[in-house]
RNA sequence: GGUGGGGUAGCUCAGCUGGUUAGAGCGCAGGACUCAUAAUCCUGAGGUCGUGAGUUCAAGUCUCACUCUCACUACCA
């Protein structure tokens, strides 16, 4: 048994995940901490709402909220989401948390005795209408590049070079419009990032086991030499800047500690949470002198989080000289796309969690975005695929095996496993594809290889299906009951085991099957020690019942309103 | 502009350190079965592995150039 530190990377405040943030964070966490559970493993899976930053203050403002009332509602309703996608988290917490707010200042103030912080001042556009400073994608004006009159401060849409909003001509506030923008001077904190850099190419070189998209992009920055980052914003929503003794820094009172400083130090925080609420001991998860040091720490992301994780946070962690636990396995998704574009909400192309939820079970969700999930490349998203992962695979595949051997067992032999027979080549068939892909399931899902996992576990069910079809119980039926006996239990006994394999997917449906074979709670882990065995591992005699349909099949017209509704197919 | 992915059957994708006739699922064609949600099972057709050079006894796999596409590019998070 092991001990596994599991986060997701945070949702951001601003609204409703759509189903591409579902799929390259929250979702894999949670099927990787559910199999990880039924290993036997000791796992504390961690996540929270990330609330502070610009986008944060505008959304509440456009809500016309003040922004904590904001942050309250919108925590409310992700993670009510996360429990309709049955999203088993440890614990939910938030980074505005007055325990993050905490241990964040702890951080700067260990960080700044290592004298890896320093102020320096910058300039930064200011709009009066708005009263706010705007960080450089909420600045537009005409590019000074190609004459363009829309680009954005940080990069022009039209010519694609990066631009300094310092250098916008008529430059306006994104956020108003607003023509009244000014620049000015503004001092803040930096984190020296670049004092870190061969501690950090160390430490990414000795990782193993990353995809190459993590340690690419942390090579990347590393190679071109890593800047020292802003750690402070000029914002009122956030973390304060304060001294060691808890008054607020000199010079620093109207400002907050960056969003991205803060939040992946809330993994640490919702940890505190979770052990102040559980009884638990966070420590011994997040020290290296308290038992830390033999935890696995696992963290998942989209491709986007990946410098912030390979970089500035463990420059937080390594740097503060304390005996922080970093991780050890990051799992880096690429983006699900929407037909192969860019979901947007103003354009209504894209699902978003809420949404989703109302159209169709989280299974069947759960199910296609971990068997498509964008981990070599951008996975597509499209209708026609989803229907034919919840049509093929779950209604076809595994609801009718289910549903075609629990009604024979039903009408034939009274609802009960049948006793008799003797095990011939057709049982020592399945026998041997299940020595052979009950360990590379496992061992896929312990190298976090979803797609293959899917598979595997797809082709598991398929050769249940393939076993009727060898065996035949129905023939043997009408000249030998005992003959048919053997195929109806092991037909039972496989519906069983499918149930089992596919609880950190489909935890709705396999909760379904396994209630339906009645196989109590503590007999639904994942000990396949006895391969041979597992065929007759119900007792004979054991009741069983057929379980209402599992899946429902998606129809082409579903498909076509559903296209209409959130776009697609064009 | 820079950097990193990716371009493999109609579609979505596997193909580890180069090595016999390039794989899977879906779709398609034919057949079998009838227990089952017109489900399942079997067989088959389909690819000069983006383009052009090069290295090698041997390249989808390595090198170079080109091309298309996606992402990142540090104050969006």
């Amino acid at each position: 048994m092991s001990r596994i530190l599991i986060t997701s990377a945070l949702p951001y405040i601003n609204g409703v995940k759509h189903m591409g943030n579902l799929a390259g964070s929250m979702l894999p966490a949670d099927v990787y901490a559910r199999a990880m559970r039924l290993l036997g493993h000791d796992v504390l899976y961690i996540c929270a709402t990330d609330e502070h930053g610009t986008p944060a203050e505008l959304a509440a403002s456009d809500a016309g909220m003040g922004v904590a009332e904001y942050c309250d509602t919108m925590h409310a309703a992700q993670a009510a989401a996360g429990a309709d996608f049955k999203l088993s988290y440890d614990y939910f917490g938030r980074s505005s948390a007055p325990s993050n707010h905490a241990l964040t200042q702890h951080f700067a103030h260990v960080l700044e005795a290592q004298d890896l912080i320093y102020e320096k001042v910058s300039k930064q556009v200011y709009s009066n209408a708005d009263g706010r400073f705007l960080p450089d994608r909420y600045v537009e004006g005409t590019c000074p590049n190609c004459d363009f009159d829309a680009a954005r401060g940080d990069q022009c849409d039209n010519c694609g070079k990066l631009l300094d909003p310092i250098d916008l001509i008529n430059p306006y506030s994104a956020v108003s419009g607003s023509k009244d923008v000014e620049i000015r001077e503004t001092n803040h904190l930096y984190l020296r990032q670049s004092a870190l850099s061969d501690r950090l190419r160390a430490w990414v070189d000795a990782s193993e086991g990353w995809p190459s998209l993590a340690t690419s992009i942390a090579r990347k920055w590393l190679d071109e030499g890593l800047r020292d980052r802003a750690i402070t914003r000029d914002l009122s929503w956030g973390i304060p800047v304060t001294n060691p003794d808890g008054s607020r820094r000199a010079g620093f009172e109207d400002k907050v500690f960056y969003v991205w400083f803060d939040a992946p130090i809330a993994y640490i925080a919702a940890t505190q949470d979770w052990a102040a609420k559980t009884g638990g001991d966070w420590q011994q998860w997040w020290k290296t002198d308290a038992g830390a040091d033999d935890v696995q720490y696992v963290q998942f992301m989209g491709k986007d989080n990946v410098a912030f994780h390979t970089l500035s946070f463990p420059t937080s962690l390594i740097g503060s000289a304390e005996p922080w636990k970093l991780v050890d396995q990051l799992k880096a998704f690429n983006w699900v796309t929407w037909y192969g574009g860019k979901f947007s909400t103003s354009a209504k192309r894209g699902v978003f969690m809420d949404q989703a939820i109302s159209i169709a079970p989280s299974d069947n969700w759960r199910w296609h975005l971990m068997a498509n999930a964008p981990e070599g490349d951008d996975a597509a998203f499209t209708w026609e695929e989803f229907a034919v992962s919840v049509n093929s695979d779950l209604a076809n595949v595994l609801g009718n095996f289910v549903n075609r051997i629990t009604k024979y067992a039903a009408g034939k032999f009274d609802g009960k496993v049948p006793s008799g027979g003797t095990e011939g080549e057709d049982e020592a068939w399945i026998t041997a594809e299940l020595e052979t892909r009950l360990p590379a399931l496992i061992a896929h899902y312990e190298a976090r290889e979803f797609r293959k996992a899917m598979e595997q576990t797809r082709a598991i069910w398929a050769a249940g299906n393939e076993y009727l079809t060898k065996a035949a119980p129905w023939t043997h039926y009408k000249t030998d009951v005992d003959a048919a006996a053997v195929g109806v239990r092991a037909g039972l006994n496989l519906v069983a085991l499918f149930g089992i394999i596919a609880q950190p997917i489909i935890p709705d449906a396999a909760g379904k099957i396994l209630n339906a074979m009645g196989i109590p709670e503590n007999n639904r882990t994942w000990n396949f020690g006895d391969i041979p065995a597992l065929l007759n591992a119900l007792p004979e005699g054991h009741a069983v019942s057929a379980p209402d349909v599992l899946f429902s099949k998606i129809e082409d017209a579903d498909i076509t309103d559903w296209a209409t509704k959130f776009g697609g197919g064009e």
